[in-house]
DNA sequence: TTGTGTTTTATTGCCTCC
DNA sequence: GGAGGCAATAAAACACAA
């Protein structure tokens, strides 16, 4: 018989029910079932208590109930054992009996195993099974819970995410608006400035401008060790005098990357300034010609895009 | 009634523990 | 080495729409 196919149960059935095939009455058939019987072999499943009747619904009979031996005769017997094996499934009420002392511990020691087993009329091997199922229906709904769990912790982190990032092109747009303002205002006031200015610009002559040179530290040896300094593959190209930087996108406006020129009416903050100082690339533009003043694009990183590490990860994307 | 998807019962093989 | 747990799976039982 399958039951004992594995090998591992142990008997122990105190009092067995046998139910003909769908909808037949349980039967007692302990002597052959009991240890002392003649026939030592188990039946299978069909040894388990069955209060539901042929349409599904169940009676509230007690676990044990007696066998109407008027109900069924010899033939159903018959019939039976020329059965195929089916499976059987448990009663509500058993299943309550279980689910309650499943409830109290999930794991089955072997004395409660037997005791259950007597109980409620099943092998307890079917009961070893039945919490066995049942353990592994509890851990599919734990994982279950955990994974909705995790999936709003990740929709609030995105959505903390996405809002960073608009904050973020915000702040960014105000800047960049800012500096425009500040260059066409400089560009009309540019417009004023008397024809030998305009000439010493025109032929690139360096601005004399000592209080800022010297605030800055930028002579001209430094501009030109600056230049070699930054003149690599990583860094924005000198041409011309104006500086080409390969940060720069196709189709950005050029005046958004327009380094400010005339530091005495600069309305920078202190920080800004302190930040241009400290910026090599930012001081050599003081030598170009107001035009042609560039500078890299603001930002050194781009957070349009989620970090790989964040956005890559098959755990995240398989949930989006 | 039948086809189909889901649930439940049971088996098998592997692993760990004593 | 045996007992028991677990994952994977089979298969019967069940639910339900068409």
């Amino acid at each position: 018989m399958a039951a004992c196919a594995s090998g591992r149960d142990v008997g122990g059935l105190g009092t067995v029910l046998l139910q003909t095939h769908r909808g037949g009455a349980s039967q007692p058939l302990e002597s052959f079932f009991l240890p002392s019987s003649s026939s030592p072999s188990f039946l299978g499943p069909r040894s388990i208590v069955r209060f539901d009747d042929s349409n599904g619904s169940t009676t509230s009979r007690p676990f044990f109930t007696s066998f109407d031996a008027d109900d069924n005769g010899d033939d159903d017997l018959d019939e039976y054992f020329r059965q195929p094996e089916k499976k059987r499934r448990l009663s509500v009420d058993q299943v309550q009996f279980l689910e309650k002392s499943f409830e109290v511990e999930n794991k089955l020691e072997p004395e409660r195993k037997i005791q259950l087993a007597k109980d409620l009329g099943l092998q307890p091997r079917q009961v070893a099974i039945w919490f066995q199922n049942r353990r592994a229906r509890w851990k599919t709904k734990r994982l279950e819970k955990d994974y909705d769990l995790l999936q709003s912790s990740y929709d609030t982190l995105k959505a903390d995410y996405d809002g960073l990032l608009r904050e973020k092109d915000k702040l960014k747009a105000e800047v960049i608006n800012s500096l425009t303002d500040k260059l066409q205002k400089k560009e009309k006031a540019t417009g004023s400035l008397d024809l030998a200015h305009n000439d010493a610009m025109s032929r690139e002559i360096p601005l004399e401008k000592p209080s800022l040179d010297s605030a800055s530290g930028c002579k001209q040896e430094d501009i030109s060790s600056a230049r070699s300094d930054i003149f690599d593959a990583d860094s924005p190209h000198y041409t011309d005098g104006v500086v080409h930087s390969s940060l720069l996108e196709a189709g950005d406006s050029i005046s958004s990357y327009v380094f400010e020129p005339d530091n005495q009416s600069s309305d920078l903050s202190q920080d800004e300034d302190d930040h241009h100082n400290n910026n090599n690339n930012s001081l050599c533009c003081r030598n170009l010609l107001p035009d042609q003043y560039v500078f890299p694009k603001l930002e050194d990183e781009d957070y349009s895009d989620p970090p790989a590490s964040f956005e890559d990860q098959a755990f995240w994307s398989s949930w989006s």
